[in-house]
DNA sequence: GAAAGCATGTAATTGGTTACATGATTGG
DNA sequence: CCAATCATGTAACCAATTACATGCTTTC
C-alpha cells in the first residue's frame, strides 16, 4: 500500500500560486490555510528539495545564492491534477483534547473546571470565528476576480460553519452541565 | 517546555473506566472514542508499561502470564484529575485532506470530480452520523444510569453537531458549485 | 541603529503507524 | 475443527515538530 505524502502535494499545489519560496509558502499556509493544514520549516525545504529532485519543481536561484525562486513543471502540474481527481478515502479523525477531557469529567468532584474549559475554549471559537469572517470580506473585496477565490471561500464557509457548530455545542453543554449539577443536588 | 503527553492520559482515563486490559482499552478508544480519539496497539502496550514503572497504574499478572490486569493507582488517579483541570491551551487543527483538494480545484478543468469527491464525502459522512446516532441511543437506553454517560452523550452531541455542519457545508457547496459552473458558460 | 520581517536550512527528537510474530480461548 | 476474537508485544519506519544556526533587508 503506497502511503500518498499530502505534504507534498500542499506544497505542489501552492506552487501554482503566486508562492515561489520555501518562506512565502510556510507564510500561505499559516495565514489562508491555517484552519486546515499547517506546516513546519522542517519539512517546507526538505520537501522542496525532494520536489526538484523528482521533477516536479524547478529551482532558480541564479540571482541570489540565498534566495531560491521555486516554480512548478508539467509533471508537476500533472502530478497535482491527478492527486486532485483521486477519491478522499477517509474522514480525518481529530484527536480534541477538550473532548477527551470531558470524556473523563465525571472523575472530577466539581464541575467548576470543566465549566471554565467550556467557556475559555468559546471564547477561543469566537476569536476563530472572528478571523474567519475578516479573511472571508478581504478575499471578497480583493480577491473576488481570481479564479482561486470560489474554493477559497468554499474552504472558510466551512471553518466558519463548524466552527458555528461548535460554538452552539459550547453553550448547550454548559447549559446542560449547570441542569445535571442542579438535579444532583 | 515540558510537552505534555496527551495519550498517556487517554489510557490513564480509561484505566478509570471498566478496562482492565490493553486490549480493551484500545477497543474501547476505537469504539467509544473514535470520533475524537485514535491509537494503536504500538502506543497502547508500551505506554501502559511506564504507567507501571511511574508509579501511576499497577499490574496484576498472577493468574496468567498472558493476561494482564491493570489499574489505577492513587497516584494515578491525582495525576488525571490534575491534568483534567489543566486549561486546553489551543484549538486543534485537524488537517484536511478534502479541504487540501478543494482549496486547489480551480488546477481541474472539469469540476465533474470536485463535485464527485463532495457526493462521496457527504454519503461519509452520512454513515458516521447514522453510527453516532446509534451509539447514542445505546448509551440512552444501557447505561443512562453510570455517572459516566452524561459526558460521553456531551462528546457523541460533539460527533453529531460538527457532522451535521460537514453536511449541511457539503450540500451547500455542491450548489455554489452548480451555479459558478453555469454563470461561467 | 535596533527591531521586525525575510529567508534558508539541519539535527535531534517525538509521536505514532504498520507490519510482524505469537499464542490462547470461544462459539458455531 | 475452524474461524473469530481475545490477547500481548516489538522493530522498523514515517511524519512532523522543535530547537538551533545563520544572515540579509526593510522600516521606524
Amino acid at each position: 500500500m503506497p502511503k500518498e505524502n499530502h505534504t507534498k502535494y500542499a506544497i505542489l499545489g501552492l506552487l501554482t500560486t503566486s508562492c515561489r519560496s520555501g518562506y512565502s509558502i510556510k507564510k500561505m499556509i499559516d495565514t489562508s490555510l491555517n484552519h486546515f493544514w499547517k506546516i513546519s520549516y522542517g519539512q517546507v525545504y526538505p520537501t522542496l528539495k525532494t520536489l526538484v529532485q523528482e521533477g516536479l519543481a524547478e529551482v532558480d536561484n541564479t540571482n541570489d545564492l540565498d534566495k531560491k525562486e521555486y516554480s512548478i513543471t508539467e509533471k508537476g502540474k500533472q502530478e497535482l491534477t491527478n492527486w486532485l481527481q483521486l477519491p478522499v478515502e477517509k474522514l480525518s479523525v481529530e484527536k480534541n483534547e477538550l473532548l477527551l477531557k470531558l470524556f473523563f469529567s465525571s472523575q472530577l468532584e466539581s464541575q467548576s473546571s470543566t465549566f471554565l474549559q467550556l467557556e475559555t475554549y468559546e471564547k477561543k471559537l469566537h476569536e476563530r470565528l472572528e478571523v474567519y469572517r475578516n479573511i472571508q470580506s478581504s478575499i471578497e473585496t480583493y480577491s473576488a476576480h481570481e479564479q482561486d477565490a470560489m474554493y477559497w471561500l468554499i474552504t472558510l464557509d466551512y471553518g466558519i460553519k463548524t466552527t458555528l457548530a461548535q460554538i452552539e455545542w459550547c453553550s448547550c453543554t454548559q447549559e446542560k452541565i449547570k441542569k445535571g449539577v442542579k438535579t444532583n443536588e
